[in-house]
DNA sequence: CCATTTAGTTACTTTATGTAACTAATGTTA
DNA sequence: TAACATTAGTTACATAAAGTAACTAAATGG
């Protein structure tokens, strides 16, 4: 259905930001320039979905993809302006969630 | 894996609003209490996710689901405390969206 | 007692995600 | 120079979530 009423900017951004891991992934980004393994070890996905959500996010304009020759390669993920204006959202997020939610649960 | 730096709250937050719907879930209902009826025209989800999401909302303490009995029933739900205070989430999505996200294509 | 309205649920198909093993490129070491 | 190490992925396959459409339940009106 393609209904919708809401704000089709709006809609835009929610559809994003509502795909699983990328909103840890800008989250993350947000400290600094990372590689691939960091990533990969600092939010716990797997390197498939990483590198699916890597190119989804350079193909919207919000990561940078750096290629260093160095031994061995080095390859750094940044963001771009337009991801690094995410950080208002992450710090209400952060900020709803030290009010209202418990931690997640390690089981 | 289950070795992520990234603070539990801020994590568990995401896993709440990364799920698909929730976000424009929450946005409708912030815009007042609204039917089921209402929920699935606003923003072009079927009843079977509608209800699933509504009901994971409701557990999480989210939302409130009210019964009029009228003719016919009218069931509402409502945001809480707790999700009335995602608003200024939704505000700061609002406003990156507005200056960095194209209008959705619809084809 | 049949029709209407809202609020769902069920059964089934399609898409997304998780997992683990594998590959490519580059330089280092025996 | 052949085997090895390291990073950054990709591939193939299993499982879980989402999409679709038809169906059910409860309540009243005709």
């Amino acid at each position: 259905m393609d209904t919708s009423l809401i704000c089709p900017r709006f809609e835009n951004a929610i559809s994003i930001l509502s795909q699983r891991w990328t909103g840890l992934i800008i989250y993350q980004l947000l400290a600094g320039p990372q590689r691939f393994s960091q990533l990969t070890e600092a939010i716990g996905i797997s390197g498939r979905l990483l590198s699916e959500r890597l190119k989804n996010l350079e193909a919207n304009g919000l990561v940078i993809r750096s290629v260093y020759p160095e031994t061995p390669v080095r390859i750094e993920y940044r963001l771009t302006e337009k991801g690094i204006a995410l950080k208002p959202v992450m710090d209400e997020i952060q900020s709803w969630s030290q009010t209202w939610v418990e931690p997640i649960e390690t089981k």
